[in-house]
DNA sequence: CCGACTTTGTGCGCACGTTCACAAGCGCGT
DNA sequence: ACGCGCTTGTGAACGTGCGCACAAAGTCGG
């Protein structure tokens, strides 16, 4: 999908086995909370909603954990999916933009149950500069080099307006960051060797409807051929 | 992916093709505020991060509507994927939970612009219940049946936390609601015949994580074969 | 100790998506 | 009016991912 991501088709993970690992690191989460220490591929398959076999193939990529007859054990599971995922890095991300998406990533849990650290935030409007949310001050973006500088962080997340995104993201890119997450509604250009992703609130609710549409009329258009 | 949208094979548009026509979408809007009128398939994946033949192929599945030598008439197409995406139905959405990120999915412009209009906020804290936000005031979950019955809401987003996150949808699949967007962390389930798709912020972070620990050690494995 | 059952790991065929390459079509300059 | 260059639309090759089906391997009961 990523440019950079097709290439990386040399050494191993498929592109779309790592797309699944979080689904199921998620879901491996889920089981160990509720007590269960081994999990079959077809109980896991099931939870993330998928076929038995994607699940053994997708596993198998990353060695084989499993113990025939019985299943995956949990935890071990967690561990190697983690590892694979590169979550064992204790990665300190950077946040730019502290409006409303800004706080509802400064809160969410998910990032640091992960692995991740929000290590900073920081925002161009001076309104918020001094803001603390989450135990962390708000600092000036002008900050930024100092800051990576300081905190050694190697993820910059993008949560400003869209009309900001891009200079926000030269730079991160100007002060060593080569790994970009982006909410912002924009493409961001950026020089090969930066991995830029982009999660668009909006896209998943315009393929939704695009669903709903067609079985709202179905068999609206037929095909001769 | 969806299960429900393998099926959708028979008569037109290829899953993949639908997941970028909203990207598409966005690059024209943008192309269209900056004066442009016409588009080339090349400028336009540029703009994307794709390859040109990709682009016409994706277009050329909703009808011939470019005109050779010149390219794309960018209000023309704008009209032509908003159609085919059902954009044009005016859709209304429900949105249950108005914590950190309900609210910033009730400010979100992307939805409103799309042509989705958040007709109802709901949240299960009574002290939240009244709030106003963007001009709505915050009802609680409780009505939702009542709320779906009085707007003709057709979509429900999920902004809960992850353990109220299946019980809204059970209610609003038995409020008719059959098109459900997910951002909670959780894997939903749900009768034969409702679509959901599911957002997961941390995600993306993750496939981040492990490409950056990939190029931070490359070449840890080497593969025989 | 053995046999039946369960579940993993994987080779193979198929279908989908992506890319290449080129003919058909359109505008523009002359 | 006419040919030249540009861009679309698409057929065909290619690569990737997915699902089936089965052998290998381990567990459990007797």
């Amino acid at each position: 999908m990523t440019e950079l991501g097709s290439r990386r088709r040399r050494v191993g993970v498929p592109d779309a086995t790592v797309a699944r690992l979080p689904v199921y690191l998620r879901a491996l989460h889920t089981l160990a909370e509720s007590g269960r220490t081994t999990v079959s591929s077809q109980a896991l398959a099931q939870l993330v909603g998928g076929g038995s076999a994607k699940v053994r193939k997708d596993l198998s990529h990353l060695g084989s954990y499993g113990t025939r007859g019985v299943g995956y054990e949990v935890e071990e599971l967690v561990l190697h999916i983690s590892r694979e995922l590169g979550l064992t890095h204790g990665w300190s991300v950077v946040l730019v933009g502290v409006g409303n998406l800004g706080h509802a990533l400064a809160g969410y849990g998910g990032f640091s149950s992960r692995g991740f650290e929000v290590a900073a935030l920081l925002d161009a409007d001076p309104r918020r500069v001094g803001e603390v949310i989450g135990g962390r001050r708000v600092r000036h973006v002008g900050e930024l080099a100092a800051v990576v500088a300081e905190t050694g962080v190697s993820i910059g997340v993008i949560a400003t307006p869209a009309d900001a995104a891009q200079e926000v993201c030269d730079r991160l890119v100007a002060a060593g960051i080569s790994s970009i997450l982006n909410f912002a509604p924009t493409v961001l250009t950026v020089p090969d060797g930066v991995d830029v992703r982009k999660v668009d609130l909006a896209v998943e609710l315009q393929i939704l409807s695009f669903h709903q549409a067609r079985r709202g009329t179905p068999g609206k258009r037929e095909v001769s051929a």
